[in-house]
DNA sequence: AAGATCGGACCTTCAAGAAG
DNA sequence: TTCTTGAAGGTCCGATCTTA
């Protein structure tokens, strides 16, 4: 059984398009004024399956493009300050860094030998330290149990948007990829609770003003029997993580989605950086455009390297390994 | 100006303790 | 047995120092 899909908005960015080759005509299909769509950002890499991929603007066959990270609901009116402190993505990190990196105090990744290591020549000695065992038998004291979360408190992040908030698609049983869609439990005078999505699944927000409605009425990839109800989307797996079988992108019918409001900001969790999203309705854009929208781990990386140099790794190592290997050597 | 160092904020992990 | 807490141990940001 095909996995249900919205209609999806690609943007196409230079760098994109100097992979794939986009046809004029093609780029014609772009709906104007529409942003592109925007994907929840996979988890940490650390709780990934393939456990190391950064979470990176997902590139597109088919269509040629780029799937940003997108963000979750902001809070409406939260008082600056704490707007402020809500908004500031969360660090990431490696579950270890190498001994290189761990040294120099710098950001390193999951690969061996890492992107900083490879950088300043000294991959050879790129290797993960030794993690100490932890305390056993330490007393604690009693611990204070703190009072159970509200049910509002848990829906932070979900559904439910009358008024320029966005929107995610949600289920009481989210779908798998091989899995027909359940029709909502979700209905306008009762809403259902708003879910997570299962392992290894990704919600997708929709922008404000989006056409919930026509989408649930032909969701692309459906099975004739879809539900009129707003069929929840739920994705397992955007490349590089691999599509889910049978998965289809398409763009919506000419004239049947209107631009939504501009004012909208992009955040991404992690990595995430908070971001104006891109306002431009043009669908072209250049590299410029792309590296703010999305900032994660892997890009952290590039840009720290480009203003860091290897620290102290002689001395993290063998003293006698010679470390000299020129930046120049290094394939960015 | 650019690279190196490192203090300390931030994050993850997991054993202890509490609750069901 | 499962859940929750909270501290240990770790990463790495960013300010400061050093060097070319």
């Amino acid at each position: 059984m095909a996995p249900v899909f919205p209609h999806l908005f690609f943007r196409v960015t230079s760098a994109s398009a100097s992979i794939f080759p986009i046809s004029r005509s093609f780029r014609a299909c772009f709906a104007p004024g529409y942003p592109p769509f925007f994907a929840y950002p996979p988890p940490a890499d650390a709780q990934h399956p393939d456990g190391t991929q950064p979470a990176i603007p997902y590139p597109l066959l088919y269509p040629p493009g780029m799937i940003y990270a997108f963000p979750p609901p902001v809070p409406a009116a939260a008082p600056a300050a704490a707007s402020a402190e809500a908004s500031r993505p969360k660090r990431r990190q490696v579950k270890m860094a190498c001994t290189n990196c761990a040294t120099a105090c710098k950001r390193c990744d999951e690969a061996r030998p890492c992107e900083r290591c490879k950088k300043y020549g000294v991959a050879d000695t790129c290797v993960d330290g030794q993690r100490k065992e932890r305390k056993k038998g330490i007393k604690r004291g009693p611990y204070k149990r703190k009072s159970k979360p509200s049910a509002e408190d848990q829906s932070d992040n979900l559904q439910t948007s009358e008024s320029g908030d966005w929107t995610q698609g949600s289920s009481a049983t989210p779908p798998s990829p091989s899995a027909a869609p359940a029709p909502s439990a979700a209905s306008p005078s009762a809403p259902a609770p708003p879910q997570l999505p299962p392992e290894g699944f990704y919600p997708i927000y929709f922008p404000p003003g989006y056409p919930m409605q026509e989408l649930q009425a032909n969701p692309v990839g459906s099975t004739p029997a879809a539900a009129p109800t707003f069929v929840p989307i739920f994705i397992g797996g955007f490349a590089p993580y691999g599509y889910p079988p049978g998965a289809m992108f398409q763009l919506p019918p000419p004239g049947t989605h209107p631009p939504p409001t501009p004012a909208y900001q992009a955040t991404t969790t992690e990595a995430g950086t908070v971001l104006a999203a891109d306002k431009s309705s043009e669908a072209d854009t250049d590299a410029s455009d792309r590296s703010p929208v999305v900032r994660n781990g892997a890009e952290d990386s590039t840009n720290e390297d480009s203003r860091d140099k290897l620290g102290s790794v002689e001395n993290a190592n063998d003293a006698s390994t010679p470390t000299t290997n020129s930046e120049s050597s290094v394939a960015e």
